[in-house]
DNA sequence: ATCCAGGAATTTT
DNA sequence: AAAATTCATGGA
């Protein structure tokens, strides 16, 4: 498929999405019951998914230069536009969206992809492709066996995980997709383990509300660094959030390895 | 050994 | 209403 404004490795690897692996030049990105193999070569998109998958996937039909044109307005992100051109918001599963993101609260990204891996491997089902074992997400109301869920190293995450697996169903989500923004994060705080951070990632990642900005601790030293009123990028804030989120991960792997 | 991590809930000022 | 403490683990 040939895609313009867009470029998989920035979209995969800004942060936003924990469940991949590279091998070779392919990631391997895994959704749901879905395994994606797939790798970019300048304007085209070579992968095992279907052309209609992926352009819902990665969000492909939102107009680009749209979104540009309101991020560009500051100098600054003008900046980080350029830098990362072509990263796009990934639209997940609402329920493995959920779960991912308690699981993230006060901890590493590579601490919570192990626990999401322990938690598909307790609870999914087996998948060999290309000769490598994957397992599935776990199912809506699956995660309901304690001792299983505290295999999963995610510490006391478990105690709302528990209770959100059995808080939520299908017509849940449902709904949830009618709401707007503000209503619908209102409604996600109501679950135990959600506040305001985890609610915000869920509403941009997962339902499509690209004007949800999510603060963790360095989105807010970013923005008390540079005093960037964030609210003039609306309608895409969330954009402009995953754009210096990417640029705070990647200068702290500079600085790590310095 | 000690501290803290991409937060949220609870308790204390 | 804001600030401090607690929560369970792994890693620096």
């Amino acid at each position: 498929m040939i895609v313009k404004d867009f470029n998989l490795q920035h979209t995969i690897e800004c942060g936003q999405f924990f469940r991949y692996k590279k091998e070779n030049d392919f990631y391997y990105i895994q959704t749901k019951d879905k395994i994606i193999k797939i790798k970019q070569k300048n304007n085209q998109l070579i992968s095992n998914e279907s052309d209609e998958f992926l352009i819902n996937f990665f969000n492909l039909n939102q107009n680009y230069q749209e979104i540009l044109t309101i991020l560009n307005k500051h100098n600054d992100i003008r900046e980080l536009t350029k830098q990362f051109y072509g990263l796009r918001i990934i639209n997940q599963d609402p329920w493995e969206c959920m779960i991912s993101y308690i699981s993230s609260s006060a901890r590493s990204i590579p601490l919570i992809k192990q626990s999401i891996d322990l938690m598909s491997k307790q609870f999914g089902e087996e998948i060999i492709f290309d000769k490598s074992t994957f397992y599935t997400f776990p199912k809506i109301n699956s995660l309901n066996d304690l001792d299983k869920l505290k295999q999963c190293k995610l510490g006391f995450r478990v105690d709302y995980i528990i209770r959100v697996n059995s808080l939520v169903n299908n017509e849940y989500f449902k709904n949830l997709k009618e709401l707007d923004y503000e209503k619908a994060k209102q409604e996600l705080m109501k679950l135990p383990g959600i506040g305001p951070k985890v609610a915000d990632c869920i509403c941009l990642f997962s339902l499509k509300k690209f004007e949800a900005f999510p603060i963790d601790t360095w989105i807010k030293k970013y923005l008390k660094q540079t005093n960037l009123d964030y609210k003039q990028f609306y309608p895409y804030q969330g954009y402009a959030q995953e754009f210096i989120y990417y640029l705070m991960i990647a200068s702290k792997f500079l600085y790590a390895t310095v």
